[in-house]
DNA sequence: TGCAACTTTGCAGACTCTGCAAGATCTCGC
DNA sequence: GCGAGATCTTGCAGAGTCTGCAAAGTTGCA
């Protein structure tokens, strides 16, 4: 895999720009008090080069990178790859948890992130759509990896649906407390929580 | 409680006409091949009077009844009323399931209406919004049952993402097969899984 | 009946997003 | 180096969404 060139850097560049800015400014104001134009301004670009790169506006609070099909790919790449005689649940929670790292890594900016989440939750489910790509895949290898049948047995998608709620709630939690409590710490409780079926902690 | 006057059932008329006349245009041509003047010439009001009823486009597919909050709030109150000794997360599941019983009664509407939110998962963020105003109360139910805390615990909010997922999931199937299948079966299959913590079902 | 409250409507206007075509920039082979 | 072709940026025109406001029409109630 050779370096990329000019060009390819230039535009993972701008992509981050872009959406940095756009993170600054609805931060400081609120998603609605934020226009494209602010955006593009801020960033350096013309409105016009800010559709280029984002289809709505809600999109540059959420793709922080541009590369996000590949990393959703790898990270089906490491749910296939880990280690047989674990069921499927565990094995797809103890994925998630490998991308968790990108999280705390970028900390500060995915706070800021998940605040404004937080005050406008129809960016929470637009996340989701973004990921609705690669949804068919993972239910795939979901299915393969459990022995069942991505068309017939709802055991795929349920998967999903419940790992996804598990790592939304974490995530939610994470930045209710500002980071003050470790993420995969709450990450690791609610795993717990879930592939325990849920009963009262009493 | 009297019968409500005819201002009041006028309202519930014109917002039904719109949402059904808004279902079958969508489901006959797209969501983006339908604009709001198309809808309100259909329902037989003025453009104005459509945004008067609904906040967005997408409201007018998913808003089947104009009462939505009071409907949310008569599913906590059920939850509330469920008998003691049984845990939180099955007296929840129990109280979702008493709902579905009006999506089996408008069967064909919810078909169509799940088939066009299938087609356009953007729909998806705009019926999670929608149901985010009864979010915060379903969680403090939820800690109240389970003598947990809203605030400090993550188990009411996990409870509720699981739930959602195990709906979200049941109703998605329920529409791929077009219905074929009883939706009760697919919803309790889906929640034993859930409740059992999601073994590999071999 | 007649006033108060509410609903509908038209209109002006801000904003989002798309298609198109011209111009700028990058890549790659020669 | 350098030029052809691919790709990116930009401005512009235009369709569509959604809001605020005030006039006009309806309904509720004394």
């Amino acid at each position: 895999m050779p370096t990329p060139g000019l060009r390819e850097r230039k535009k993972l560049e701008t992509h981050r720009t872009i959406a940095l800015a756009a993170l600054r400014l609805i931060d400081e104001r609120g998603l609605d008090q934020v226009t494209v134009d602010d955006i593009a301004a801020e960033a350096g670009v013309s409105a016009r080069t800010f559709f280029n790169y984002f289809a709505v506006k809600e999109d540059a609070v959420l793709l922080a990178y541009a590369d996000h099909a590949e990393r959703a790919a790898q990270t089906i790449a490491r749910f296939v790859a880990q280690p047989d005689g674990i069921d499927a649940f565990p094995a797809f929670i103890a994925t998630v948890r490998e991308d968790l790292a990108d999280v705390e890594r970028d900390r500060d900016e995915w706070l800021t992130r998940l605040r404004i989440i937080h005050g406008d939750p129809s960016l929470l489910i637009r996340a989701t759509v973004l990921n609705s790509g690669s949804r068919d895949p993972m239910i795939a290898a979901i299915a393969q990896r459990s022995g069942t049948d991505a068309e017939n047995d709802l055991f795929p998608s349920l998967l999903l649906a419940v790992a996804g709620g598990v790592l939304n709630t974490s995530l939610s939690r994470w930045a209710a407390r500002d980071g003050a409590q470790p993420l995969l710490e709450i990450f690791d409780e609610a795993a717990a929580t879930a592939a325990a079926g849920l009963p009262d902690p009493r």
